[in-house]
DNA sequence: TTTGACTCTAAAGTTAACTATAGGGTTTAT
DNA sequence: ATAAACCCTATAGTTAACTTTAGAGTCAAA
């Protein structure tokens, strides 16, 4: 077990981001001390290590609770309803490949084409490298 | 050429949005009329799609802006400054594409491995799901 | 035993990215 | 030629996701 500030410090998150992170439901400490203090395990270090993902791929906090409150649970969701959102998810998680697939190819284009020739582009954007992707 | 409210009917942004990104740097219309209607053309329904596609996958409107520069141009970038931080975006990009392929495998792991058996599973969470994804 | 580092709550403040409002010109269809 | 639909600027308001502040209790070392 440990207190707030050693879980701060080893994901990175500032305390009052994971103060304000418990306010809306996404990480709860498993405990409390007597006193009052937060206490949180190795469990809340996997969470945190998710929700940093899902943040940076553009997940909101929302959706985040979503996909961390995705759980089959005798008597409260059904496989049916669980398997309803993954699978939205994962049309989401889709698309989102796709695009980056295609950012990724726009950009490799301008490292290579524009700037690996012998003669110098006079300009070349991602724009203009986009243009190139197969849609 | 069209005026806002055709390229805000034709992207789906609002119009209000198309202003503020022209007060970010991020979209600028090509002209201006006598009295001062802000004229668009292909080029930028080509932008908009990009920046939503880049929004999508959690760029900021800053980072955004930076992708939309990333040109050569005779005398104003060199190839090596544009290949840098091109590649600099590649690697973001790598980094949140392995991020989804991890929720990919594990949305998938918990529509698959939770639902399909014969027997119910009793508690399955995404966070144990990702425990089987290999880092 | 007291000082410094840590923790608590509650509430106000900040930043990014819009969204809405007020007040006023412009275009277009009737 | 006039009303509806569109556009303008400037400014204020909103929402999400924090961050800061204020005031106070707790714990560990010297």
């Amino acid at each position: 077990m440990m207190r707030i500030g050693e879980l701060s410090k080893q994901t990175g998150f500032k305390v009052e981001a994971l103060r304000y992170y418990e306010k809306e439901g996404l990480l709860m400490p498993v405990s409390r001390t007597e006193s009052g203090y937060r206490e949180y395990d190795e469990g809340s270090l996997k969470q945190l290590r998710f929700i940093r993902q899902a943040k940076s791929v553009g997940f909101s906090l929302k959706e985040i609770i979503e996909l961390l409150t995705l759980r089959v649970e005798r008597d409260q969701h059904s496989c049916g309803d669980v398997k309803a959102i993954a699978e939205q998810k994962i049309i989401q998680i889709k698309n989102k490949m796709k695009e980056l697939d295609k950012m990724h190819q726009a950009l490799h284009k301008i490292t290579d084409a524009c700037c690996g020739g012998s003669k110098p582009a006079t300009s070349c954007t991602i724009l203009d490298a986009l243009d190139g992707v197969s849609e």
